[in-house]
DNA sequence: CGCATACTTGAGCGAAATCAAGGCCTGTGG
DNA sequence: CCACAGGCCTTGATTTCGCTCAAGTATGCG
């Protein structure tokens, strides 16, 4: 949980884009420094409401339901967040990433579980504790309302997918997003990377596993993307695909 | 998404409860009184970025893609808010009532719109101000911050919904959600009120208006719910629409 | 190698959409 | 007062998209 070699990374500055993935050991993903704003006693108070943690692939780390006592800021590795009907029906509400924050948008309850899909790291905050930190630094607490906004509107355009969007345009949809999720080490030629599995990806569109599948197929043989390799996809025309998602009115 | 006041846990006291919906003139749905702790300059303060508007019956007040300049609170009335594809097929994200905030979860254009149901009466905030209303008041974003994740929270349930749940469902689930909205002037033996069409009732649950209307006929035959009158719904048996919605894993 | 898990493909079915028609209410104007 | 227009809602007939069921093909791992 040692803050490592800090000093240096000053940007037009993000404090929490800044801090967070920077607390504890293993957060390698966005840790571009540390901010010059802050002195190390704020960074051992920071330190102090967070623990490093690894997840094994398949292991549900958060059940929905249970007490919302922590949130996570995912470090390495993939998750799903998923809700699931008493019958089996699963709805994923979403997959995150490095970066991303985990049990913002919980009541007393969490309102979802979450899954590693493959081996994750994460850091792990009281939720009780927070409160504190959003004392001593605003700017955290305007960051996260930011981030919760931005949840929301990510959240709007499932829904349209969701209530309205083909089965086609869902998965134009799915990968065009993928494509435009700024990733560091990618360019817009590089094939994406599909960690989950088909069947997830269902769950996450509301459709099932061989519609997935056919659909995909359907896609490549229209030459839109190559998905030979089956855990990438490389899209070929972004124009075409970027049209049948048809995100803006 | 639409009805956070009303699902919130209250506390004590709630500034932003207290406080919002007693700034400007008209706004008589929850003015409530103000806040001992609040000294008149403060109510100046917060008055002076807040301005009154009604809106008439089928009046849109925000349009998808426009520079989100302001967000309001919601004195009276009934609106919804929803997303347009290109072709015409539109999902509403949800219904807003008196004392619902609309427009936070927006980036710097918004993402959806809204419409008026019947004549709606606002308060309008001007968000480059509002961050200046946040450094005086923190328990004011706190508080909204609350709100988002709530948001969020009813917006992952709807992704269940439009997802994976059936038509009957998803009415079930609609007319159950709106049961439980606790209304002041209601109990439960009370019929709801439906202020929406069948068509918008549609474009909410991801159904057709002709699927809408069978659902509900279907629910009236299996005498789980009294829909004689158009526009109210009395819940019958309030143990089987429950069963039917499950909305609890 | 054998087993398990993931993926694909096909055939048939079914829930909801689409297409179509008619009824009902409310307001308007003769 | 009635006649009529335009929404809104309901109901019926038919179609369709995606689901279910089923089988077969990779792929990966002990």
């Amino acid at each position: 949980m040692s803050h490592q070699q800090h000093g240096l990374g000053r940007s037009p500055i993000n404090l929490l884009d800044v801090i967070i993935p920077g607390l504890c050991a293993g957060c390698s993903a966005r840790n571009i420094g540390l901010c010059d704003a802050l002195a190390d006693q704020d960074l051992h108070f920071l330190a102090s409401v967070a623990t490093s943690h690894t997840v094994a692939k398949g292991r549900v780390f958060i059940t929905e339901g249970d007490h919302a006592q922590h949130f996570f800021n995912i470090s390495r590795g993939v998750a799903k967040l998923f809700k699931d009907l008493p019958d089996g029906r699963r709805q994923i509400l979403g997959f995150v990433y490095a970066g991303d924050f985990v049990g913002l948008a919980a009541d007393s309850q969490y309102g979802f579980s979450a899954e590693a899909i493959n081996e994750v790291q994460l850091c792990r905050f009281d939720r009780t504790e927070i409160s504190s930190v959003f004392t001593a630094f605003p700017a955290i607490e305007r960051r996260l309302l930011d981030i919760a906004s931005h949840e929301l509107v990510l959240a709007h355009e499932q829904m349209l997918l969701l209530g309205r969007k083909t089965a086609i345009e869902r998965l134009a949809s799915f990968l065009w997003n993928l494509n435009n999720r700024l990733d560091v080490n990618r360019t817009e030629a590089d094939p994406l990377d599909l960690p989950m599995t088909r069947a997830e990806i269902g769950d996450y569109l509301g459709l099932t596993v061989e519609t997935v599948s056919r659909t995909l197929t359907t896609l490549r043989q229209q030459k839109i993307i190559d998905d030979s390799a089956n855990n990438n996809v490389r899209i070929i025309n972004h124009g075409r695909l970027s049209a049948m998602a048809s995100s803006r009115a």
